[in-house]
DNA sequence: GTATATAGTATCTAGAAAGGTACTAATGCA
DNA sequence: TGCATTAGTACCTTTCTAGATACTATATAC
């Protein structure tokens, strides 16, 4: 979310949320972890369902190119590309996780 | 971020970003914990310089419909009225302080 | 020679979020 | 009488993000 080359962020808690505060940067960072860490694009693409692949696949460049994921091919035909957490990207799971069980935790709340 | 009444939620981590993924609501909900947990409107609008009025009161209202803010309203000329954390914006405090962290880390890796 | 699999691109459009500017209410005070 | 104060509204425009649809390359299997 937010113009993020543009402008730089006024704060680190705007740097950060440019980096993960998309609409499915953090789903998407969180699926591969819990794959062991290596996911295909076909397989993000089947876990996330109803994204389209222009969304997916510019959701992961801009994941790379901030450091979060590291994206490595095989030079075969059909191609074969694995996705996979960098170090900085796994300092956010533990965020992610725990911000997750708060959306659960209030999703419960509301629906009583 | 991302229209959050027309469509429900995917996943927990979704329903938490349309939360709190928003340009300054993350950044409101720090700078209210950090002054004790009451700030006026006009505090606020110099703290977050640069934000309009109307984006300022709009985001205000959705943490508030949310359920992340207090607005306590005293029937005085000129108006004043205070926003404090609820109990469940306090619970995203500790989350806000670590994400914070993480872009501090990381802001001063690239400026190297 | 044709079909299949995979990881994408290209182009156009819709929708949502954010910004700009101007304006308001009601009271106390000079 | 007129001005300052505070917390907003109203209305319009721009910018960004996301979605829809169609299309591509190339080795291999059949």
């Amino acid at each position: 979310m937010i113009k993020k080359d543009t402008i730089p962020p006024v704060c680190a808690l705007d740097y950060a949320f440019r980096r993960i505060g998309g609409k499915h940067k953090a789903r998407i960072l969180w699926y591969i972890f819990k794959q062991d860490n290596v996911m295909r694009y076909g397989e993000l693409k089947k876990r996330i369902q109803n994204i389209t692949s222009k969304m997916l696949t510019q959701t992961l460049r801009e994941l790379e190119e901030d450091g979060l994921l590291n994206r490595k091919v095989y030079a075969q035909v059909p191609p074969k590309v694995e996705y996979s957490l960098t170090t900085t990207g796994m300092e956010l799971i533990p965020f992610i996780d725990h911000i997750g069980a708060w959306g659960r935790k209030q999703m419960e709340k509301e629906s009583q």
